[in-house]
Parts: C-alpha cells; sequence; structure tokens
DNA sequence: AAAACTCCTCTTTTT
DNA sequence: GAGGAGTTTT
C-alpha cells in the first residue's frame, strides 16, 4: 500500500530504483530524467516503507543550493521536519563530523575554514617568504588542491617526489602550506574531506560509531566525486553496502576541480553485484532537441550507453544562426526573446542564454538593455566573496579564533593602524622565533615598546578582538555590528559597501556565531531571491541542474566553444563537448544555437570559424535561420509584421500598455485582427494573461 | 598614506 | 580594455 501511493505517477525504471534496497545500486540517470525525484521518494521510501530513521539516511548533493531543494521535497513528502537530516554537500558533513571529532586528531573544534582567497593570501605570502615567483600563486593553489583531492597530503607527495623542478618547489610550499594551517589552527575546504578520511582511517571507533549511524546512502551526482570523496563514502558504505548513487557521465563538467570519472568503475569493481538501473525517459526535452544533443555527445567515445528518448514528440526543429559580428547574434538574440514574449507563450524567466565565458555576456546585456528587457546575470562575484564581506568575516573569524593568521594578516591595517611594513615583519619574525601566533606576538611586542600612536591603536585592536572572544554575544548580528562600529572599519567604506555589510548583519540576525561562520564558510553566495520574471544569462557550468523552456547557446565558435585554452588534449575536447551538451539539454522546447564570425575577446575583435561542435547536427537536427544581414531580408520583414500589425484600424499593438477596468494596468503581448474586431491578449500583474475581444471591453489605452 | 604609474593577466568553479 | 597588484612618486 505505502509501496503504490511512493511510486505513483512514476515510470517502472523509476520506480525499480526506488524498491530496490537489496545492496548496492547504480543509478545511471540521463538529463531530464526525474533523478532528483528518484532520490526524493527513494528517501521516504526508505523512512516510510523501510522504517529507517530520517537521521540515518546519509544523502549527499553536490552543492547547497540542491540540497536545500532536496530537503524541501523530503519534507513535503514526509512531512516531517528535516533539519536534523543529514541532507548535505559532502564538505559540510565532514564539517558536522570534524566540529565534534576533530580533538582526537590534535586540533580544536573552533579551527577556521578558508576558501580560495584565503589559500591564495596564504600561498602568496609562504612564496614571498621563499623568494619563489609570486606569480605562480594560482598554479600552485590548484596544485596543492588536486593533490589533497586525491588523498595526497604533503608528508607523502614529499616521498613520491624523486622530483625536479617545479615539483620540488611544490613539495616545499606545500609542506609549508600545511604547516600554517595547522598552527593556524585551519583548514581549506580539501582539508574537511582528506582529515574526515585521515580520521577514519585512525581512528576505527570513530569510523565504526558513524558507519552505525548511517542505514542507507544516497548520493546525487556521484560522477562529480573526487578521489578523496570517494574514499571517504566508500569507509562509510563498506560495513553494509547500502548504497546508491546516482549519476549521468555525459554530464561531468568538473574535472577542473578534481572530479575524478574512475570513481564510477570503481563503485562497481569495489562494490560487487553492484545493480545497475537506467533512467533514459526525459521528462525534459523534446524529441527534436534530444535527437540534436544526443548527435553532438554521441561523439565521444568510452560512454555508458544510454537512449533518451520523450514523450513530447517532434517540437520545433533546433534553431541554428549566424552572424557577422557577436553584437548581431546579440541583436538578434533580444529581438527574438521580445517576439515570443509578447505572443503571450512566455514569461522572461523562462528564457536563458548561456555562453562559454563570462565575458560574452557584455555584448548581451547591452543588446537586452537596448530592447528593454529584464534580465539577471549569474554567476558573478557571490556576495561573500566581496572585500569587505571577506574583511568583517575576517574580524569575526579571528575573535573566535586567535591563530588565524590569514584573517589577522588581512585585517591589521584595515583601517589603518599605522603599521608599516618594518613593524610588521618584526612581529612576524617574533611569531617565527616563538612559534606563536601573529595575534600572541603583537601582544608580546606591545609589552615591551615604548609608548606611540601604533601602540594605542594596536591595543586597541587587541582589546577588540579580546573583548568579544570572551563575550558570549547573543548573536551572529550583534557581534558583527559591534565589531564593523567599533573597529572602525565602517568608516573607511563608501555607502553601496556599508549596505552590503549591512545586510550581511542582517542576515545573521538570531543566527549561533560558530554556525554562521560554517555557513558563510561552507556555501557561495547568499541564497539567490531568484524571484521575479527576468531573462537568465549564466555560464555553461552554472547551467547544470536547471532548466529552461527557450534556451539559446551563443558563442558556437572555434575557439570559444571548445574553448581555445582547452583545445590541446583529448580529454579536454570531450569535456568541451559535455559541456555542450549540458546546455543543450536544459531547454525544454525552444533551443537557439548561435555564433558569429568576428568576437570582441579581450581587447581586438577576432575572426572565428564555426564550432566543430555544429557539425555533428546541423543536417539533421537544425533549422538554420536567416539573418537579415542576408539577402533575404524580406523574410525578417514579413515575420516582423505578423508579429506587430501597423494596419490603419489597429488600435492596439504589442508591447502598448491598457487599463482594464477590473484587472487594471497590463501590457499587450499579441493581436489578432483589425478594427472593431481586433483581439488583443493582454498580461495583467497579478490576473495573467487575458484573451481580450476590445469590442465587449472598455479598455483604455495609456 | 594617498595618488599615480606600470605591469600583468585575462576559462570554466563548488565547497 | 579593465581590474588588480605592486611600485614609485608626491
Amino acid at each position: 500500500m505505502i509501496k503504490e501511493i511512493l511510486t505513483h505517477g512514476l515510470n517502472p525504471q523509476q520506480k525499480e530504483a526506488i524498491l530496490y534496497t537489496k545492496g548496492p545500486l547504480f543509478i545511471l540517470a540521463g538529463a531530464g530524467s526525474g533523478k532528483t525525484k528518484v532520490i526524493a521518494h527513494k528517501f521516504s521510501y526508505l523512512v516510510n516503507a523501510k522504517g529507517l530513521h530520517t537521521d540515518s539516511v546519509f544523502t549527499v548533493t553536490f552543492t547547497n543550493k540542491a540540497a536545500e531543494e532536496m530537503k524541501a521535497r523530503i519534507r513535503n513528502l514526509l512531512e516531517k521536519d528535516t533539519n536534523s537530516c543529514w541532507i548535505g554537500t559532502l564538505h559540510s558533513h565532514c564539517n558536522r563530523i570534524l566540529r565534534k571529532e576533530i580533538k582526537s586528531l590534535g586540533h580544536t573544534n573552533n579551527f577556521s575554514i578558508y576558501d580560495e582567497d584565503d589559500q591564495c593570501n596564504l600561498v602568496r605570502h609562504i612564496l614571498k617568504e621563499f623568494k619563489i615567483h609570486e606569480a605562480l600563486f594560482k598554479g600552485i593553489v590548484s596544485r596543492i588542491s588536486s593533490l589533497k583531492s586525491s588523498l595526497i597530503g604533503p608528508d607523502k607527495f614529499l616521498s613520491s617526489g624523486d622530483g625536479f623542478g617545479f615539483d620540488e618547489k611544490l613539495a616545499k610550499v606545500y609542506v609549508r602550506y600545511q604547516d600554517e594551517l595547522r598552527k593556524g589552527n585551519a583548514l581549506d575546504h580539501d582539508d574537511l574531506i582528506m582529515l574526515t578520511v585521515e580520521l577514519f582511517e585512525k581512528k576505527p571507533k570513530v569510523l565504526e560509531k558513524y558507519q552505525g549511524m548511517f542505514s542507507y546512502f544516497l548520493v546525487d551526482d556521484f560522477q562529480d566525486t573526487t578521489r578523496a570523496q570517494y574514499c571517504l563514502l566508500k569507509l562509510l558504505i563498506s560495513t553494509h553496502k547500502k548504497a546508491c548513487v546516482v549519476c549521468d557521465d555525459d554530464q561531468f563538467i568538473y574535472r577542473m576541480r578534481g572530479a575524478d570519472i574512475h570513481n564510477i568503475g570503481s563503485f562497481e569493481d569495489d562494490f560487487p553485484g553492484t545493480k545497475v538501473i537506467k533512467l533514459e525517459q526525459s521528462y525534459r526535452s523534446t524529441q527534436n532537441i534530444l535527437n540534436a544533443a544526443g548527435a553532438v555527445i554521441a561523439q565521444n567515445h568510452g560512454r555508458r550507453s544510454k537512449n533518451l528518448w520523450t514523450k513530447k514528440d517532434g517540437g520545433d526543429k533546433v534553431f541554428h544562426c549566424w552572424f557577422h559580428t557577436c553584437e548581431e547574434e546579440a541583436k538578434h538574440i533580444a529581438k527574438v526573446i521580445k517576439e515570443l514574449y509578447l505572443k503571450g507563450r512566455y514569461d522572461y524567466k523562462d528564457f536563458a542564454v548561456f555562453y562559454r565565458v563570462n565575458l560574452e555576456a557584455r555584448v548581451l546585456e547591452d543588446a537586452l538593455c537596448h530592447e528593454g528587457l529584464p534580465f539577471r546575470v549569474l554567476g558573478n562575484v557571490s556576495f561573500y566573496h566581496r572585500k569587505e564581506i571577506k574583511d568583517v568575516v575576517a574580524y569575526m573569524r579571528l575573535s573566535v579564533n586567535h591563530g588565524d593568521n590569514v584573517s589577522l594578516r588581512r585585517i591589521i591595517n584595515c583601517p589603518s593602524r599605522g603599521i608599516n611594513s618594518v613593524l610588521l615583519s618584526r612581529i612576524e619574525q617574533e611569531a617565527k622565533r616563538r612559534s606563536i601566533s601573529l595575534f600572541d606576538a603583537i601582544k608580546a611586542t606591545l609589552r615591551d615598546s615604548p609608548a606611540s600612536a601604533v601602540k594605542d591603536s594596536l591595543t586597541e585592536f587587541v582589546k577588540l578582538i579580546e573583548h568579544f572572544s570572551s563575550l558570549k554575544c547573543r548573536s551572529a548580528a550583534e557581534m558583527l555590528r559591534n565589531l564593523f562600529d567599533k573597529s572602525g572599519y565602517a568608516k573607511t567604506l563608501d555607502e553601496d559597501r556599508v549596505r552590503n555589510v549591512e545586510e550581511l548583519i542582517s542576515s545573521a540576525e538570531g543566527k549561533d556565531i560558530k554556525d554562521f561562520l560554517d555557513h558563510i564558510s561552507l556555501c557561495t553566495g547568499m541564497d539567490e531571491i531568484a524571484a521575479g520574471d527576468y531573462i537568465s544569462l549564466m555560464t555553461l557550468h552554472n547551467a547544470k541542474g536547471l532548466e529552461f523552456p527557450v534556451v539559446f547557446i551563443i558563442g558556437l565558435e572555434e575557439g570559444v566553444l571548445p574553448y581555445c585554452k582547452a583545445m590541446e588534449g583529448k580529454d579536454e575536447i570531450t569535456e568541451e563537448r559535455r559541456l555542450f551538451y549540458v546546455g543543450m539539454t536544459r531547454s525544454r522546447d525552444i533551443l537557439w544555437l548561435t555564433g558569429a564570425s568576428k568576437r570582441k575577446l579581450y581587447a581586438k575583435v577576432q575572426d572565428q570559424e564555426p564550432s566543430r561542435f555544429l557539425k555533428d547536427i546541423i543536417k539533421n537536427c537544425c533549422e538554420c535561420v536567416e539573418t537579415i544581414t542576408t539577402h533575404h531580408a524580406t523574410k525578417q520583414e514579413t515575420v516582423k509584421r505578423q508579429v506587430v500589425p501597423k494596419h490603419a484600424f489597429a488600435l492596439y499593438s504589442a508591447g502598448s500598455r491598457v487599463k482594464h477596468p477590473t484587472w487594471g494596468v497590463g501590457v499587450v503581448r499579441d493581436c489578432y485582427g483589425d478594427g472593431d474586431d481586433q483581439k488583443i491578449t493582454v498580461n495583467f500583474p497579478i490576473i495573467g494573461l487575458k484573451r481580450i475581444a476590445i469590442k465587449f471591453v472598455n479598455l483604455e489605452k495609456i
């Protein structure tokens, strides 16, 4: 009975995926095949039919956003609170475990979590000291990160190195970097995983405890796991082998972040008898879109075979259009969006434009502005990444963890406390000589230095930080507000930035200080208040996991998609192809693929060739649209005339505003007929779309 | 300590 | 072509 309720409205494969709990399960889920639904339903099946406790299902998502969605879905299905559940990213799970258990590894549990920015700062500091060319810091940070994602700690790396050249330097920096983290009582994101693995390997009792806590494991986006993450999961799963991983190898687009596609094979090897279920019915795209996307991805080899199909057969062919310049491309897209919008079938929020690199968005923004269309660009600098936010958070982190040298260096002269580089390096040396934290070194220096303006401001700084660490603030907001005022930092900011900090403070209202810090460290941005009717602009990477009725993918040119810096290796090209595939499969009804012969990249305009990926599909799947710039301009004109009729008797035209006696003001989306017989489609803000015959209604044109 | 100047770089990115 | 960082100038 419960079974029927929980699997109602699901297809046979989805049902099977939910009901199979005997052993390890591998779900190969195509784009739009309802994998999130399957995970949520499986969770509730485990609880309602199998009697598992909601806290004993270890559920992993790729992003925090996905975790929130999953929680909400499960909450609705179970009608139970999901707050204490283990539904989240692996990093947040590890943080939860480490805050509790890290003492047994000799750390303290008030550790700071460093983000990429902090890592870069630390590495640069080290490079300066080692007198290694500082511009290398980015490469080094990413090398260290990928070493950690493969569970290669500094010791292991050192011993593996008969290294020469760069590797030797890297090893030296890596050792020092990890040492600095340890001294500063800080972990970077990769440490969260690596240390949890270390914890489980060194402390079998702790591992047993967590193995015992969980009766089932659900892992979404398994293709995006790193080696370290896989090892962690394997440790936890190994006892009873009740796990279900969901993955799509065709959407593996995060190799650069250390994701390892071999984990898919490892899972089946490490858990023999794994049942494989394929979800191949797409509930998203039309058959035409699936055909085109399928033709693209089919060029990649060594994939798991998969045959996506849909009941939404037919649909429009995929549109393809080539332009002279990227400006024309952008203009045309704006025009198409406007026309579709005015027809009334779609809202602005139903449109998305994807591109490979952020700088492609510029031209598009101009064009959309020009047409007066509302849009938002996703994935700009995240809120927590802004300088002013990071600065106040650094104050907060230092108050919680005095050892946090990276945070201290960040704010010691912010606002200016008159500390010059001589004094600073004296403090650094003092800290090093006595192997104490910078914070303690400052205190020591203050004790035996003569009175001065610098001494006063430093004394005040120390007092401030100590005040807040001793003080039990009621909430993170209270602490932030006080720090912001009393540190004198507020005075150094302009209005905009003050407003940002205030936004941070209000988001901290009523939250526990440590929880709030964790939240900031583990989340990328403020949960986007995505509401509102906007066209979405984003990179192909950002598009993963989303869907839109109408999708445009722009810049389909050699050097852009595939991107020029990803064209050397074969693996890189296949990843670019998957990226394109991910973009295509986001679309429900309409898909446009565009490119241009001339595109402005950085300073100069470059000549562009059509992307090799287009060759795979144009012949059979695309409807090639001629542009205004070709000789057939008349065709465009006729299309336009249909949409915006301009005969003598037409009283209203698309885009004009009218007032209705009961529904208020609305925008005309589409018109039919003329004179007294004219019928119009009007969108009213609250009521929605309405068809109106003008002779029956007393409309006012405004 | 701020302003001016030069140099450099410039995929994608979640945690 | 713009933003960031580091260096030199005032």
